[in-house]
DNA sequence: TAACACCATCGAATCGTTTCGATACACATC
DNA sequence: GATGTGTATCGAAACGATTCGATGGTGTTA
């Protein structure tokens, strides 16, 4: 069943039948009808391939992720299937592993596919404008940190200020009276990733304060409970007189607070945590985790509104930069 | 940049790079690496709109999907994107929204896009052996329920057996001296859902230790922490004396743990918890929830399989039931 | 050396759309 | 009646691949 079948079937040209499922061009109601009548009767469904092959342009998105399972990413993914099926465009996900480079994989599906467009979310991104330029279609990045210094006209951007919301974690346990406050993140050998950018919001929240900084009190470790479980046992075992936990991820502080709690201490009671994210998980742990939210599914919803605007011809390229905050709940609490 | 070009630039004609790219017919070595070294020098990556079109088939696969953002199901589609990712396919994800019709909304994908493969993830479906038979393509049916009876033979799934499960978890609670359990599940005004399977294994266990089935203990709740801990209050502000708690998924667990422990009791003192499911939150949370687990990535990583087996031309369709695990840690205990 | 097989290669037709230039008709204008 | 203007429609070319039947060259055999 193709076109050709329902322009016969419906006794008018093929190019009618194409003018009336785009809604281009002019065509006479009775017509319209007709041919429409005919489509639903025989379940007609217009074949992408061809179509995507003669417009060179298909309306397929590509969503290149790292960690489709994090739980703030699967919640932002979800947003962003929603909104992108919303538009009527399909929407292709791939799992970009760690060492692949996301923007040559994002290249060959565009080509392949012939993209309309792409999002990239999450990871730390080590190329220059010009390979950014080279994508040749409408795309945004989201929460994602670049290591090159590219000219902010050559892309769009959703993201939250990963320094200054470090910085207010940091800053609320201190206000707290805590002085040895730990710092939980990954942190690969790179530049600039969001380990190393909240690294940063953490240290100067202590300067400000006139806290030395001691890398002691700072573990590498994955944005998962397990990796923050035995991250926060090292921390521990160094009895450092820790009496705080600054988490990067929420998964990290809930995997922490085990280690905390099953070491036989309370929380807040001997050790506070703050975590990161605001995933629905922490609220219901107990007690509570504290948290640096940030607003996921408004992100995903804004980068897909600035891609499809990009789509729609809109060539300024936007940068859209989300408040977090700081959520209190139960597992800080005043020290001396 | 074409096969037209790659051709003309290689000196051979297009049929030859086609064969050298698809690896059919004869090629003699030398004009195979001439090509190669063209393709690549000139970073060619064949339209698979244009492919798709020709052979009327695509390699893509789709994933039609109730709530990506289950942590459960995320996990099992991390593993699907990888696996089909392995097999060189690219993923279509499509989020099936409540009251829509999962089948239906696939069709349309198959006929759109000559889709070379579909894998059904979660839910309950109502369709009749026809309607599954009209697909068209291979497909498999992943922790998937069906209203209907449907003959074995009319598709391939992959499952656990809910009311074994279920039946496993009660009993467990009930063999260390429980005799007020609650149930936690969602009951949707459909029969045979996830919900109603495991309720019959949570019934079959009291009946056989000769419990009496009082439906105030069970209640309906979504598969999410705080549709869980709102349950969980309802239940015990009914002062059942209830002593144990069996959630049909640890995100309801972790709901009701806090609810639980919120109102000033304390897990597995005075109130046991079992969840269903697995996910590594469970684990971490205080204490440990035990549950029954499910091998969520070995089943993702068989229902990729199975799809590529009908794709590749098996024509018996398969039944994969997994065992799932009852998972002691440290959320229940012995009464009396 | 004629006949034949085999290997490597080629070109044309084809997949199902979109789109542009052409056409045909009706009606108004001069 | 010649010309012009719109409106509704049509057909053919094109998108970029695959594939089948055809072709030409080389080597083998009788």
């Amino acid at each position: 069943m193709n076109i050709k079948d329902i322009a016969k079937i419906s006794g008018v040209g093929i190019s009618t039948v194409s003018r009336v499922l785009n809604n281009s061009g002019v065509v006479s109601d009775a017509t319209r009808a007709r041919v429409l009548s005919v489509v639903k009767q025989h379940n007609y469904v217009p074949n992408s391939n061809a179509r995507n092959l003669k417009k060179t342009q298909s309306n397929t998105i590509a969503l290149m992720v790292k960690g489709i399972s994090n739980p703030f990413f699967a919640n932002m993914i979800k947003e962003v299937e929603r909104q992108v099926h919303l538009r009527g465009c399909p929407l292709m996900i791939q799992q970009v592993e760690d060492g692949v480079d996301e923007i040559a994989a994002a290249m060959q599906l565009i080509k392949e596919k012939n993209l309309y467009g792409v999002i990239f979310m999450g990871g730390t991104y080590d190329h220059s404008e010009e390979e950014f330029r080279q994508l040749g279609v409408p795309f945004v990045l989201t929460t994602i940190t670049t290591m090159k210094e590219v000219d902010p006209s050559a892309f769009s951007s959703v993201s939250i200020d990963d320094v200054t919301s470090a910085y207010k974690a940091t800053s609320y346990l201190i206000s707290l009276g805590h002085r040895n406050i730990c710092f939980l993140a990954r942190f690969p050998f790179m530049e600039n990733t969001i380990g190393n950018r909240r690294l940063l919001g953490y240290k100067k929240a202590l300067e400000e304060h006139g806290i030395e900084y001691d890398p002691a009190f700072v573990e590498d470790c994955e944005y998962a409970p397990s990796f923050g479980f035995a991250a926060a046992k090292r921390l521990l075992s160094k009895n450092l007189g820790v009496t705080a936990m600054f988490a990067a991820s929420d998964a990290i502080a809930i995997g922490a607070a085990k280690a905390v709690l099953s070491s036989g201490l309370s929380i807040p009671g001997d050790v506070s945590i703050v975590g990161f994210d605001g995933i629905e998980m922490a609220e219901y742990y107990h007690p509570s985790l504290d948290t640096i939210s940030q607003p996921g599914v408004e992100m995903a919803h804004v980068s897909v509104e600035i891609l499809f605007d990009l789509i729609a011809g809109e060539t300024a390229n936007r940068h859209v930069v989300f408040e977090s905050m700081l959520v209190k709940r139960g597992s800080s609490r005043k020290v001396n």
